[in-house]
DNA sequence: CAGATCATGTCCGAAAACGGCCAATACAGA
DNA sequence: TCTGTATTGGCCGTTTTCGGACATGATCTG
């Protein structure tokens, strides 16, 4: 099975898109402590990213809320149920970790869930950046946390840099 | 790539033959404490082990003292190379563990090349049962310590399932 | 001769280490 | 008292590490 990649441009910087034919399995930051760069014997080829462009450009623009995409992310049965349950944080919220671990019927697990939510593939797409600490800190994201910061920023309607109340 | 089984009949028993359309890269026996089976997902067909069976009938009969066959047994480098020596200890011969260790020049590894013998996917076709402790013990085979002295009979040219001398 | 020792590659199970956590404490400062 | 900030101990899945067991055999010790 070929595995095609493309460089995506975007406010947040550099993105790596790679998937298959059917499904995105992962999007990376090539830059950053978490690098992630295309392997050997992946294919260039921007066509089978159409769709994701576009909707990351739709997102980036604020006229996007929630994707609509075939995702195939790599993963064992526990962080498969993370990242499924990332998914369904509503735009513009955010969970804690141990809400999180709740909401897969695992009320201990907060501290797995936040090693899990870590290795999470697809990033903003699969909204990782919506879990924070309970006490209300960042603590963490493979993208630096300035990057979680604007991605939340974005969602909840901050447009400029600086903070812009109504 | 598919993979394909049939099970063959010999005087040591049913045997499993698996492996593609180009190699042979499994000889089971169905019993026993080593007993290995058809996996799910295989393919029942006998045509692609036409000339495994026919080289097997003639070694059996003792007409064949040496085998003619696409093998692609799977492994780690070192298994390889040490089934690769195993196919080189001539027909009718016995080497102890230490010699082979000698012969892919890593006289010190005897014990791991019992090991690797131990794991030895296509028994029979690549001959570890021509291998022997150096006091002359027999030690083990998978098929079963009876087998791997059948097979040493057989080449010796002992018929009988007694002890037949000149 | 009967044991103990050591060298060798691989697999497997157990144990420990390691995180994008969190709630319950203990205090320092106002 | 009422905050906010450290400290502690427990909890969980995953990864890494470690120790033994093997189809051995040369060597050494009693």
């Amino acid at each position: 099975m070929t595995t095609y990649y493309h460089y995506y441009d975007s406010p947040i910087g550099t993105l790596l898109l790679a998937g298959d034919s059917s499904a995105l399995s992962l999007l990376g930051f090539p830059g950053g402590s978490m690098a992630r760069r295309h392997e050997q014997g992946w294919v260039e080829d921007s066509k089978p990213f159409r769709q994701v462009s576009r909707q990351l450009d739709e997102y980036f623009a604020g006229t996007r809320r929630d994707f609509d995409l075939p995702l195939a992310p790599a993963g064992t049965a526990f962080q498969q149920a993370v990242w499924q349950a990332l998914t369904e944080i509503p735009y513009g919220e955010t969970w804690s970790y141990g809400q999180l671990a709740q909401h897969i019927g695992k009320p201990k697990a907060s501290r797995a869930v936040g090693a899990a939510n870590g290795l999470n593939p697809i990033p903003v797409i699969i909204p990782c950046h919506r879990v924070i600490g309970s006490n209300g800190k960042l603590t963490g994201f493979g993208g630096g946390l300035e990057t979680k910061s604007f991605l939340l920023n974005l969602e909840s309607g901050v447009r400029a840099p600086g903070l812009n109340f109504a």
